[in-house]
DNA sequence: GTTTATTTCGAAAACGTTTTCGTAAATGAA
DNA sequence: TTCATTTACGAAAACGTTTTCGAAATAAAC
């Protein structure tokens, strides 16, 4: 009842280990006849090879950890969807950790991942985390890691993400290119680079459009479990604060939903009353009424990305060549629906 | 640069290797002073054991696998999420694989975890399964499998699932009790069992209430990726073949979603003209438009519970204590929403 | 027939840890 | 002092694999 070693097929053939373990990786110093009889033997015991030991002796664990801050997430889960997938076919499995949007999970996760010897790790920062000792810790060992969506400018490695200052930059033009003329801007949590950048965009796109910038017209929302919830209370403060207000540009999709349905809930038209653009595209988004106007953020690509560049460097450090971080950026698409107004003929058109 | 060990600590304290592996431990055979000295000197170095020679050692690698038909999917995530935090809780790393609902991707990725060493696994089948040879190659290693949700009954092993088929007659019920006469069902692919379990509840529900079961009012669909098109797609369908249907009782959210999307652009008034009720409650039920009545399923509590029985399984084995099977049903609810018309005064209370 | 090249195999070390068992030194009892 | 006990440590084997290196055995070349 053990499991079949080498050595158990050695001894049934009459040969040494070094022979049949030769012999299953076909080196060219064994003969056909032997390696026929090995694999023959092997298959018959149903022999598989012993993961620890292959581990111990190679230095490598065929395993990557990822760490992101919430699974149920219709963008994340898209995210790891892709990046299991992709490691599948190269042979690579996927430990998932969820750092839950705090900095304290993601540095023990970090640890984890390190003393558990994966060969790399691919992640997506906690709206928490502002040191990064945790992430160079794991690259001091010379294991790559890979930043996706939620990302550190600061830290050297390499990273997959959206433009999204353009992305939040388009969204905003479209509501102005749909009339809205005092537009709002519910944005996510202080420190992540995402957060900042649509925030960046919007303002942009204002300026650009000669219009006013108005701090009071933005609000925060962390952008955790809580979202749907943080979209009702900031638009029902926005309502409060300002009856002016007729477009809004909203960080992540399940905010615009909880505000969406704040709106349905009181009676204000969207979009003739106000305008909702959202961020992410999650399938729920088309679904209700009225659909949102959204950015289409493609978190199966980016989690494909994500792993083919890890794989990348993973294997360059093997061959002990030098590792050159890439920074890719993914294409993003508006996605127009009902939460937003037809667009108006622009003057130049007419 | 060399990763600290054992015998690098060794050396620099003039002790043996076993001296130092002890002390860190806490083995009574080594003193006091002895103890500090080794902990001080591994603290400094920054000393983390290699998981792959304890695992070797140990035979045992502190890791589970989790198969699941699909991962980005809100039941589902729910399940993981529960899966991974208990898991973490119990030092224990989960790694992730999606069958896609094919029987062939589940045996070749059984292999893999196998020829991975995970201590255990966790598994939803996949629609296509209908063999169970490659669980059962799995527990002849003496490693525990549990299953979840989409189980086989006829495997001996631990399973956590809900009542589908109490929670399908509650379902058809209520669609009763507000008043539906004839009525509909969209069921799930024809092998899962509680795709099957979901449909005897219904027909029970029916014939219960002296109502007729007329087969020609069950539809199926995969409930795969693509749940949105087929809830559509039937809806259509039951419309052009029944005229006279007033209720639905769909296997799936998701499915029930796209079928109300159908409704609503037909004019077909939900839940006047025809109520639906679903199952899973997916966040996105309440906020679509009329918010959809559905049975709550415990995603999060489901994964907490699998791994936990999981655990005990690999505790009791390591242990050599007999494992006993548990068979482990969780609770489900009746969300009631606007799907579904107002229950309608009983004769019996009147 | 001798030398050289080629083919085929195996001994042994290494990966880093854990644990059994033995032993020397220190302590206690007599 | 002598014997028994306790305390503190280390040698060595084991986990199963991979790879280097050397050595037979065979074939080829002269």
């Amino acid at each position: 009842m053990k499991p079949v070693t080498l050595q158990e097929i050695a001894d049934r053939l009459n040969i040494s280990v070094t022979t049949v373990s030769k012999a299953l990786k076909d080196y060219p110093d064994i003969s056909k006849k032997t390696k026929a009889l090995v694999k023959e033997m092997a298959k018959t015991l149903n022999y598989r090879p012993n993961a620890f030991a292959v581990n111990l002796r190679n230095r490598e664990s065929k395993t990557i950890g990822l760490i992101i801050p919430e699974i149920v997430h219709h963008f994340f889960s898209s995210v790891i969807k892709g990046i299991v997938a992709q490691a599948e076919k190269k042979g690579y499995l996927v430990i998932i950790l969820q750092s839950n949007e705090s900095y304290e999970m993601e540095k023990k996760q970090i640890q984890l991942l390190l003393s558990q010897g994966v060969d790399g790790i691919l992640i997506s920062l906690a709206n928490g985390t502002a040191e990064y000792n945790h992430l160079t810790d794991f690259m001091d060992q010379k294991k790559p890691l890979v930043m996706f969506d939620k990302i550190a400018k600061i830290i050297k490695c390499s990273k997959v993400i959206i433009d999204d200052r353009k992305a939040a930059y388009i969204a905003t033009q479209h509501l102005i290119d749909t009339g809205c003329r005092r537009i709002a801007h519910f944005r996510g949590a202080l420190l992540p680079q995402n957060s900042i950048d649509r925030f960046l965009g919007y303002k942009k796109a204002l300026l650009d459009n000669n219009m006013p910038y108005d701090p009071s017209l933005v609000y925060i929302c962390e952008c955790g479990d809580k979202s749907f919830e943080e979209g009702k209370m900031n638009a029902r403060q926005l309502l409060k604060d300002h009856n002016d207000v007729d477009g809004i540009f909203i960080n992540t999709d399940m905010v615009a939903i909880g505000a969406i349905t704040e709106f349905n809930e009181q009676g204000v038209k969207v979009p003739d009353d106000i305008s909702v653009v959202g961020f992410s595209n999650w399938f729920m988004s088309s679904v209700i009424s009225p659909s949102l106007t959204t950015i289409d953020q493609p978190g199966y690509l980016m989690g494909k990305t994500a792993f083919k560049c890890l794989y990348k460097e993973i294997k360059q450090i093997k061959n002990k060549q030098p590792v050159v971080f890439e920074k890719i950026v993914l294409d993003t698409a508006l996605v127009k629906r009902k939460s937003t107004k037809e667009a108006l003929p622009q003057m130049e058109q007419i």
